[in-house]
DNA sequence: GTCGGCAGCTTACACGTGATAGTTCCGGGT
DNA sequence: ACCCGGAACTATCACGTGTAAGCTGCCGAC
């Protein structure tokens, strides 16, 4: 019956603006689209505008897409770790720039399964696709299958992976060189115990490795912690007497090591100097004020949202890490 | 010239599964998939099947959507305040509910402007969206003219603004029944100065104010601060001999609040009670550790997820705020 | 007066998929 | 001898869009 096809509402599409202009769908397009060697005059465009406003007409993207083969939408991968101010910052910058060159970005948290990320761009069909990590090579094999143009980091480019080695390395390199401008001379370095920080957590300390050697020192003793504040205390102790300075992974970290310190009686810098790193907003509130490291994380969400564009037109990305991206913010800590 | 088609490497369709299995494309579209209906031997299965493989065969999302009308995609729009551990669990156990189905699920912050949300569900044209905030009708339009079948929360009901109404109240609510069941008898509510935040901590203190009542108290004074440690110092000395306990808005605003105590060398709970909410890492590790209000946001998540699957079927949402939803977390602060 | 050219349209195709309505072939019942 | 029915497929349409190609007047130029 005719029941069945009346159940949904049915859409409106050109053909409607069509009729309702009295015109051919061809010339609705035309107008919508602003398509250029067309020579239409403006009583028909109007003609053509108001019956659209009229109706509510919204192209089909879906059509849009397949006709065209390409489609209007950007996606970042997130990895699955709690994501901090810092990200938020990065994504909204980076969907600002993308926004004015007609890309709606969204963002897809990569739990770990494997075929996640194959039905994310099966479903989505993006034109560019950014990830914090570099994808493997069969992961890019499946992207190129299903039609997407930008991806970055390009694994190709052994460089190139933003987040986990450059950036986080900056971060380590950083840390480690404030306390070494400080006086110290032999550092820590604390982890966190959370599995999926670990790669991450490995080029901070590289990074603060890097640093030391660069300072002839030795590298830092590197100490996986759980965010415990006994844990940290009796950490803390085996700390005393050989390292007179901290580098934590985070600030999380370095709060957990200054509550640590608090119950054994020990207080920051005096004791032991403690930086951390990310800049949360709860660490100007402690007990001392903390010293980190600040990542000026939306400049790189734009930087790396016009990596995404250019590379849409077929240029070569040059994404770098540039001075003033991270910064010390000195407080009381360290 | 043939270059130009050459340019982009072809897409692989089902036309080329067909070819390569000598059969027609209908058949491929059957095993592929697994219509009803149908009499296909294991045979041809197979050689379909390992044609497709063969070939690295992916359907084309916009294809498939275009001729079935429904996608695979549901979008989450988030507000653009910066979002903490709460919404990542939130997301990522919605994310594994809708996996289930076969839906995808990204997410977009929306950074307020008008046309940024049309633009997304032009571009997506998702099966299923759910906002922090109820949708005006005009959005509401606009996705029913794009084609969104399920969309939470819908305007119509009243109730069912989960996150600035029900939600937050609830929050509210429990701080202060928390305060009141320690004996304090005249409260004070600290917002953040944050403008985005103003409606999020407006539900929270009309629920503390409503929880007073209850206990036939006076509603808390509610006051807007800066999150500076000099600034909160100030607003301390202000409550001293009136208000005996504080909640505040979210943790950060309480460990704001405590750095302002600790300027005037008092103390909490015994000076004043402090209560935040959100249950940040950082609040295990201030001094005092920080009382606060737990959100198992990863339970909401997953019934948000089925609200909205069960929507797309056509029931109804039936959507509530649980018991166990929201939990003290006592600590030392109050 | 005929004809090229251009403004102002329309007709028709392609994009890749899902599914309906067939078509062919073959074995078995009457 | 005939047909019925099911197994195993295939031909074809529809989805909504962008655009290349074609069509019709009308005006000015020779």
């Amino acid at each position: 019956m005719a029941e069945e096809k009346k159940r949904t509402t049915r859409r409106i599409t050109s053909v409607d603006v069509a009729r309702e202009a009295g015109l051919s769908r061809a010339t609705v397009s035309f107008v919508l689209n602003d398509t250029p060697g067309q020579s239409i005059p403006e009583a028909t465009r109007q003609r053509v505008l108001q019956a659209a406003e009229r109706l509510g007409y919204t192209p089909y993207a879906p059509a849009r897409t397949l006709r065209s083969g390409r489609s209007d939408v950007a996606v970042f991968v997130l990895p699955d770790w709690p994501q901090g101010p810092t990200m938020a910052a990065f994504v909204e910058r980076a969907a600002q720039v993308l926004s004015r060159a007609g890309l709606t970005l969204v963002t897809h948290v990569h739990t770990g399964d494997e075929q996640g990320l194959a039905r994310l761009w099966t479903a989505l069909t993006p034109a560019a696709v950014f990830g914090m990590r570099p994808f493997t090579s069969g992961e890019l094999a499946g992207m190129r299958r299903a039609g997407i143009s930008a991806v970055l980091p390009a694994a190709e480019e052994p460089g190139s992976d933003v987040s986990t080695t450059l950036w986080a390395r900056g971060v380590g390199r950083l840390q480690a060189e404030h306390l070494i401008g400080k006086g110290h001379t032999r550092l820590a370095y604390a982890l966190s115990d959370e599995p999926r920080l670990a790669a991450l957590g490995r080029g901070r300390s590289e990074g603060a490795a890097q640093a030391c050697a660069q300072a002839g020192l030795a590298a830092p003793t590197v100490t996986t912690i759980a965010l415990d504040t006994e844990v940290t205390a009796r950490v803390v102790e085996g700390w005393r007497g050989d390292v007179s300075a901290v580098c934590a992974y985070n600030d999380e970290v370095a709060l957990a090591i200054l509550a640590g310190m608090r119950t054994l009686g020990l207080s920051a810098p005096a004791d032991l100097a403690v930086i951390g790193a990310d800049d949360i907003p709860g660490g100007r509130f402690a007990a001392p004020p903390l010293t980190t490291v600040a990542q000026n994380s939306g400049e790189l969400g734009i930087r790396i949202a016009e990596a995404l564009l250019r590379t849409l037109e077929g240029q070569a990305p040059d994404l770098n890490l540039l001075p003033g991206d991270i910064q010390i913010v000195e407080r009381a800590s360290a």
